[in-house]
DNA sequence: TTCTATACATAACC
DNA sequence: GGTTATGTATAGAA
């Protein structure tokens, strides 16, 4: 018989993954799991959904349906034409054109995924724009292009800005603190804890710990 | 001793379930762990990732890493500008900047889904994207010389993954999502350290309960 | 929602 | 890409 050469799956941690290799092997196994997910949610419920991913070294993978173009097309019409609330579509935001190289991979994704749906409706896949295996992830990663970095930050800027503002709000207009949780081994509540702020800090505290500053 | 009282997960053809109610449980609790999965795949790989979808009943959730919404603001910046060589590497941060007639929609919208949806996550939303608030540390931010931004990210990305790690903690250990909604009739997912947004703001909800919005 | 019993996804290895 | 042993997601029922 043959021999029992792997221990099995085994349990991770969900955090960054350093290790370069497998982390690329992760990213493409559940890159394919979450279209594939995203795919049975489409077929047993009837929903529309679309999703967009793309690797730190700016490939994109895409999975739409019908197709990612008329989602995103949906959205972009019900949000700058206006349409009553009754079967809504969304209201995000409006997006541009898509640039050049992930127009045409979202063609060819829509073709793709128009043919295999056709035949067998099972899931409708996708596939990078052209190379197939080619060597995108590792290049930025460890490097953490700017464009990367501007972008965390203005994430990072954007959700201070606001944690500010409402922190604000909630305090002036219900006396409730804000509360983001617990420490670690400390009991969980949402009671009891309360939101301090100070010119340009905002710190998140449960008791007598905090865990989070902003 | 207990009785038995399930059979336990049956295998299932996929394809549309006609069942409404079943379909309605399903689509929950797959949209759930589809951005779950979403979440896991930003968090392990680095990715960026958005999922948008849309209810048979017109409800949009959405999910997004990094921050939508800052993105857009990001976008906006280096667009007017020059499309700076940080450019966009994904399809979802190319966003348009926000028409006025869009944020008026949003918000009409909002109303409409308040009524619509008596659930709970329904209030008011602010800060529509871009600006209009505490612009203080946008400005301090606006004009810095990459090695500071460099900086700020640096400590910024501390205090979101405190958060993001609290997040996940709250999930984990209460098996309540924690959930990031959205206004403006969308519904955004958050869970294990994504931040998810669409042009306006969020909502840090806890089980059942609301708990900060932003 | 919550609870099982299972189907399925996937971490390690090849 | 495939295999195997497990960790997880969930269908069905309450």
């Amino acid at each position: 018989m043959k021999k029992k050469t792997t221990k099995g799956r085994k349990k991770i941690e969900i955090k960054k993954i350093e290790e370069t290799n497998s982390r690329q092997v992760t990213f493409s196994k559940r890159r394919t799991g979450l279209f594939k997910k995203a795919s049975e949610l489409c077929v047993l419920t009837g929903a529309q959904v679309a999703v967009l991913v793309n690797s730190p070294g700016g490939r994109v993978f895409a999975f739409g349906h019908p197709n990612v173009d008329n989602l995103v097309d949906r959205y972009l019409k019900s949000n700058s034409g206006q349409n009553s609330g009754a079967g809504v579509t969304s209201a995000v935001t409006h997006y541009c054109p898509l640039s050049v190289p992930t127009k045409e991979f979202n063609q060819h994704y829509a073709e793709v995924s128009r043919e295999l749906e056709a035949e067998k409706r099972r899931r409708e896949m996708m596939i990078p724009a052209g190379n197939g295996g080619v060597p995108w992830f590792d290049e930025a990663v460890d490097g953490l292009p700017v464009e990367e970095l501007e972008q965390y930050l203005w994430s990072l800027v954007e959700l201070k800005k606001k944690v500010m503002t409402r922190a604000d709000e909630l305090m002036m207009i219900n006396k409730s603190p804000v509360v983001l949780g617990g420490f670690n081994g400390v009991e969980m509540g949402f009671s009891g804890g309360q939101t301090v702020v100070n010119g340009g800090g905002f710190v998140f505290q449960y008791g007598g710990g905090e865990f989070g500053r902003f």
